[in-house]
DNA sequence: ACGAGAACCTGTTTGC
DNA sequence: TGCAAACAGGTTCTCG
């Protein structure tokens, strides 16, 4: 799943062609994703125009005009992809196994919400998995929502400082691994780049959470901010599922140092490790024992 | 109260 | 080659 360089990736993808833009059909294909769609779902957004696509950790924003937020989380395996009018591209990615013709052109078995706009544009929500979902919230209120209301800052917010985090690693004694997953630490993270954040950052996935204060902390907030930030400027990463709104795949992949790269030599310069996948809270980790303490 | 593990669901890869 | 187990980017609930 995506992760947030992920999410944004798709926000800045969909944003030219939503923004501004008024619904004029949703077709919601099936009763739920991961949750039940909430009540009437499609009734109160066609007609909406959407104001804005935003982001908040790894969770898609739609602002609508009446107050309320389409909130749209892509779990492991979701996509919202813009659907070429012409059936190719963005179909080509979404892996065309047959489908049937519902007027949108051929469809997967696995579309779940089809949304067509003002403008001819349409956009795909596809998720194999469904670990997805999608909510209505308020607006003015979001910050309450159960969704977001218990996230911690964004790894870009200035906020996320060494302080911020050693604030909140205090009395953990998990690993820092599961700390980094934890969202309500720091927000949108997910399994790849914890593992990149802590291969940078030195600092061994299984050190107690609590044991990374100050220097350590600092260093970690910054190797976060780093893997984040140009993950974002890649693209995000394209493994089995990702793709970005256009179809198109990420490229951050091609930069992993330690995600998947068990048995290969460490990158870093003059480390000379190798790199190990345990599993944690039955999760892959990959690091490098000799240069993560 | 905290942390580890299971559960949710489907598809793909790996190993015997 | 074939089949079954293991594994996959996340979140949330239960159990100890």
């Amino acid at each position: 799943m995506p992760e947030l360089p992920e999410v944004e990736t798709v926000r800045r993808g969909l944003a030219p062609h939503v923004e501004a833009r008024r619904v004029l059909r949703l077709d919601q294909r099936r009763p739920d994703l991961r949750f039940p769609f909430p009540d009437r779902f499609a009734d109160r957004i066609e007609g909406r125009r959407i104001v804005a696509a935003a982001r908040r950790a790894k969770y898609l924003l739609l602002r609508l005009d009446d107050g309320w937020t389409w909130l749209v989380h892509l779990g492991m395996s979701g996509r919202f992809t813009i659907a070429d009018p012409g059936g190719k591209g963005p179909a080509k990615a979404r892996s065309a196994q047959a489908g049937h013709n519902s007027g949108w052109a051929l469809i997967d078995k696995h579309d779940h919400v089809l949304v067509e706009l003002e403008g001819g544009v349409r956009l795909v929500y596809n998720d194999v998995r469904r670990f997805g979902f999608m909510d209505l919230i308020e607006t003015a209120r979001e910050d309450d929502s159960p969704h977001l209301a218990r996230l911690g800052p964004e790894p870009l917010d200035p906020a996320f400082d060494g302080a911020a985090l050693s604030a909140a690693l205090r009395g953990k004694n998990t690993p820092i691994k599961a700390a980094l997953l934890d969202q309500a630490v720091v927000a949108g993270l997910g399994n790849i780049y914890v593992c990149e954040a802590l291969w940078r950052a030195g600092i061994s996935p299984k050190r107690r959470a609590a044991s990374v204060p100050g220097l350590r902390a600092q260093r970690l907030t910054e190797a976060v901010r780093a893997v984040i930030a140009e993950a974002i400027e890649a693209g995000g990463s394209s493994l089995r599922d990702y793709v970005q709104a256009d179809g198109e795949l990420g490229y951050f992949q091609h930069a992993f140092d330690a995600y998947d790269r068990e048995g290969t030599p460490c990158r870093r310069p003059g480390c000379g490790g190798t790199i190990r996948r345990i599993v944690q809270s039955g999760r892959s980790t990959f690091y490098c024992p000799d240069h993560q303490r």
